[in-house]
RNA sequence: GGAAGUUUAGCUCAGCUGGGAGAGCAUCUGCCUUACAAGCAGAGGGUCAUAGGUUCGAGCCCUAUAACUUCCACCA
């Protein structure tokens, strides 16, 4: 082994043996099995450390299952990503001066397939660096031909069930991307903007309307204004004409209670088609719906000069327009949220449009029973509330989209106007059999397909040996932002065509920020590249730098410190492993239950014994930054701090016997730890593993450990501990540098086969020469410790102060009152004596007894000095 | 406007069903002890946001308050 942790050295070729060796790909057979399917990647670039985060998560229960005997599926994909896409295909297309409209919809498409056939295995690369233990075999593309018959298979089923609808709708709409999106990809922002007082007046001359407005350019669109047919001050005028500024045109004056009466001016301009709201008005009193707003985002007609211009940029010019025609009453600052696209961030649009749609409330019905019932659960239980909340107030599904990329939508009309859905391209009309056919234009929303991916990936909609053992699958992670968006549509979907829900966990992560809890974002240029993370400290750390820690569902703020820190301590076991296989020289192999034990092996055993059980436990409850520090707190402050030091005792000596005991322990606890370790920092185990004796092929396959099976581990070896721990803080007490060694002098009462068992060790861990053992205090001058059952002399000559010695056994003298003090207090409180536990107040009674004898020792030692 | 989360050492955060406050980094002191100086040993540092309440006992449970963060929502 090379003298220190270098992962560059042998990560690859791990991984590329595991590959070889086909460890990840797995079949159905007669165990019971554990599966899960990866969120899917978006094909559009690199992966970040998002990515990082959520599929070491899934790695570590695929390996630990995998290591528990499951058989283990983790099903890896990649997904079309198509708005992204598309955009980046478009911004290539017009670098070459082309257009997608020039090139037309066969050669995009297959500009399309080039780009995912190039891109798909820079990401799968990337996750291979990580270490993910997932069947490649299998990996899945939403725009795969089984991937695509099954979304044209439930589209047909929705269709034919009347569950799919085409109707209009209000909409938002990105004018840069051209597209419809849907109320999840439309993000709020807060803006700094007016708010302005246009007057409306009456057709008759008598007076007029003020309507107040964030967005005058609408007011082309204008089909009516509301008022609250409550109102006292319009009343009487409702129905009558105003005067549409700048259009010159006559609209009603309406009322509707839509507009509330203490708000603003009282009434409200509506815009039927480019305001939900004002859509619903518009319905109520079948008001006209004109579109002063076209695809790209420009005004229309009916906005005379203003048309073709910009509906942003086209604001000034129409206050000033309002201004010239007398209309304007005033503008104030005002401050108000609006739509942008998730996307590119322009303004998004409200638009009236036709739009494929979704039925919602009978789907979103068994969805919300599979977790009320508690058969569908989330892990931290709260995001259970965002779920449910969402499909709750349910709104249908919107999944057209007008783009290229992606599945067209099956729904073809021939000449004759039948219009039908069809799974496979069909010849000609089912119902009269022309041959005219043509096809709907828009593709579907992305979502479509992998709210299949559960079970599309296992393949349906045939009825595979995969779908009907590893459906449902067990555990789905992913992180909080795409509950709504994914989780509850993988939960109806799996209901409805699977008619069972597609997991029983959902494991739910928070998002990776960076270190001032920012959003790490290209535009902030504050992203921390996983790969990057990679090259300089090792997948291993990087894995555990992000988990470590950790807890579920709450947001982590990382920063390129946490990986440096985590080499160093993989460094840190890479080493003690090295020291024990360094050590394990003509070890004679026992199994660990065939030796008679040391106190201090007892101890670590038992220690071990612990961790197992914590480590076991808190993976089971999703809970793997609580696991990782068990496993770091063990390590290195359990086995490299206390045990490899105690066993130098025993590999430098001369009793082949105790050196043999010694050996095996440390290859037992080592092995063991290994194991613990590996669905964590899966490399550096498994090569540390290859390097000891007796190893079996790869350690991913070896079994987990559980409860080891020993018995009376129990022993009270942390006396020793604190003996040693006692001597050093005296040394420390009077400056005695750590490599001036002194003899030790122990006056024992209680405790003698254990502290003679261990007089070397003693002398070794607290800077003796030499521990010895003697029934009057030394006449050296020494420092004392006093513990329980224990007289520790240290002679120092010179070093020892008296005054300070007698300071030190003051403050001890204090401790230990306050300490009894605490106790009698406890004690005497007659609710705790009556109902706390008895193992409690035992203990405290126990406690009570021993520093009542301490103080005793203490004061008579403190009067010696005098 | 509705909802959720966070608030613990100088910094980043753990702390499972309530039973004497923890880690890493940073700081200070001493050590190149043959696994590791990417290290070892020791030390300092916290009214667990605030105010009440429940309890024999509260970082943990309840109620208010404050600050920060996030999600959802069509308010002109």
């Amino acid at each position: 082994m090379d003298k220190s942790y270098t992962p560059e050295l042998f990560e690859k070729e791990i991984y590329k043996n595991w590959l070889n060796k086909n460890y990840f790909t797995t079949n159905p057979d007669n165990r019971e099995h554990y599966s899960i399917v990866m969120p899917p990647l978006n094909v559009t670039g690199k992966a970040h450390i998002g990515h990082a985060l959520d599929n070491t998560i899934q790695d570590i229960l695929i390996r630990t299952k995998r290591m528990q005997g499951y058989n283990t599926l983790w099903v890896p994909g990649t997904d079309h990503a198509a708005i992204a896409t598309e955009q980046v295909l478009v911004k290539d297309l017009k670098r070459n001066g082309l257009t997608k409209e020039g090139v037309g919809r066969e050669d995009f498409l297959k500009r399309g397939w080039d780009w995912y056939n190039k891109y798909t295995h820079v990401i799968c690369d990337q996750l291979k660096m990580l270490g993910v233990s997932c069947d490649w075999s299998r990996l899945a593309f939403t725009m795969d031909d089984n991937l695509n018959k099954a979304v044209r298979h439930v589209f047909c089923e929705y269709y034919n069930e009347g569950l799919i609808y085409k109707g209009k709708r209000v909409v938002n709409y990105c004018p840069s991307c051209k597209t419809t999106i849907s109320d999840n990809e439309n993000v709020h922002i807060d803006q700094n903007t007016y708010l302005w007082y246009v007057r409306y007046p009456f057709a008759d001359g008598s007076g007029e309307v003020v309507v107040a407005t964030t967005r005058p350019e609408t007011l082309f669109g204008d089909t009516a204004v509301a008022v609250n047919p409550n109102d006292d001050r319009f009343k009487d005028k409702i129905g009558k004409d105003l005067i549409l500024p700048l259009v010159n045109k006559k609209i009603k004056l309406i009322g509707d209670e839509y507009c509330e009466m203490g708000f603003g001016t009282g009434a409200v301009k509506i815009t039927p088609a480019h305001d939900p709201n004002d859509y619903e008005v518009g319905l109520r009193h079948n008001l006209e719906v004109v579109n002063c707003i076209d695809d790209d985002g420009k005004l229309t007609e009916i906005a005379g000069q203003f048309k073709g211009m910009d509906r942003i940029e086209a604001r000034p010019l129409i206050e000033k327009a309002l201004q010239e025609g007398g209309y304007l009453v005033k503008k104030e600052k005002y401050k108000n949220q609006v739509g942008t696209c998730e996307r590119c961030g322009s303004f998004t649009e409200p638009r009236i449009s036709t739009q494929w749609f979704v039925k919602m409330k009978n789907l979103a019905i068994p969805a919300i029973e599979a977790v009320k019932s508690g058969k569908l659960k989330f892990h931290p239980k709260r995001y259970e509330k965002t779920y449910l909340n969402w499909l709750e107030n349910i709104q249908d599904w919107c999944i057209s989209r007008q783009i290229w990329l992606g599945h067209r939508i099956p729904v073809f009309t021939c000449a004759n106007g039948h219009t039908f859905a069809s799974e496979e391209d069909p010849n000609c009309c089912p119902i009269c059999q022309n041959k005219n056919l043509s096809q709907d234009n828009d593709v579907l929303d992305t979502w479509f397909s992998s709210a299949l991916w559960p079970f599309s990936t296992l393949g349906y909609p045939n009825e595979t040996d995969d779908l009907k053992y590893y459906y449902p699958t067990s555990t789905l992670v992913t992180g909080y932002d795409i509950i709504t968006f994914w989780v509850s549509k993988m939960v109806f979907s799996g209901i409805k065509f699977m008619k069972d829900i597609p997991f029983k966990d959902v494991v739910i992560h928070g998002l990776v920020r960076d270190i001032n809890g920012v959003k790490m974002s290209k535009h902030l240029g504050n992203g921390v590249d996983p790969i990057d993370m990679i090259d300089k400290y090792g997948a291993d750390s990087l894995r555990l730098s992000l988990i470590n820690g950790m807890s579920m569902g709450t947001d982590i703020k990382y920063g390129e410190e946490k990986a440096k820190e985590t080499k160093i301590f993989i460094n840190k076991l890479y080493n003690a492993s090295k020291f024990v296989l360094q050590n394990l020289e003509n070890m004679t192999f026992v199994p660990i239950e065939n030796l008679k034990l040391q106190e201090k092996d007892k101890w670590i055993l038992n220690e071990l014994d612990a961790l197992i059980k914590s480590v076991t436990k808190n993976i089971d409850r999703y809970a793997f930054g609580v696991a990782t520090s068990n496993l770091i707190e063990f390590t290195v402050s359990k086995f490299c701090d206390w045990y490899i030091e105690l066993s130098k005792v025993d590999l430098y000596g001369d009793d082949i016997d105790k050196k043999n005991k010694t050996q095996n322990v440390l290859y037992y606890v080592l092995d063991n730890l290994l194991k613990l370790f590996h669905p964590f920092i899966p490399f550096v185990t498994e090569y540390i593993y290859q390097e000891m004796p007796h190893h079996e092929e790869t350690i991913m396959l070896t079994k987990f450990p559980s409860k080891l099976k020993l018995k009376n581990l129990n022993n009270n070896f942390d006396y020793i501990i604190e003996v040693i721990k006692s001597i050093r803080n005296a040394r420390a007490g009077f400056n005695v540098p750590d490599n001036k060694r002194t003899e030790i002098y122990l006056q024992v009462e209680q405790n003698k086969d254990l502290i003679y068992e261990n007089l070397s060790e003693i002398a070794k861990l607290a800077y003796g020469t030499k521990c010895n053992i003697v029934i009057d205090e030394p006449k050296e001058k020494c420092a004392k410790v006093l513990l329980e059952g224990i007289k520790i002399y240290i002679p120092m000559g010179q070093l020892v102060d008296s005054d300070k010695e007698k300071e030190r056994l003051k403050k001890e003298i204090q401790n230990v009152k306050f300490e009894i003090e605490r106790s009698q207090r406890m004690l005497s409180n007659e609710g705790f004596v009556s109902k706390a536990p008895q193992n409690l107040i035992d203990n405290e009674k126990i406690k009570l007894e021993t520093n009542k004898n301490r103080l005793i020792q203490l004061e008579k030692e403190i009067e010696e000095y005098n």
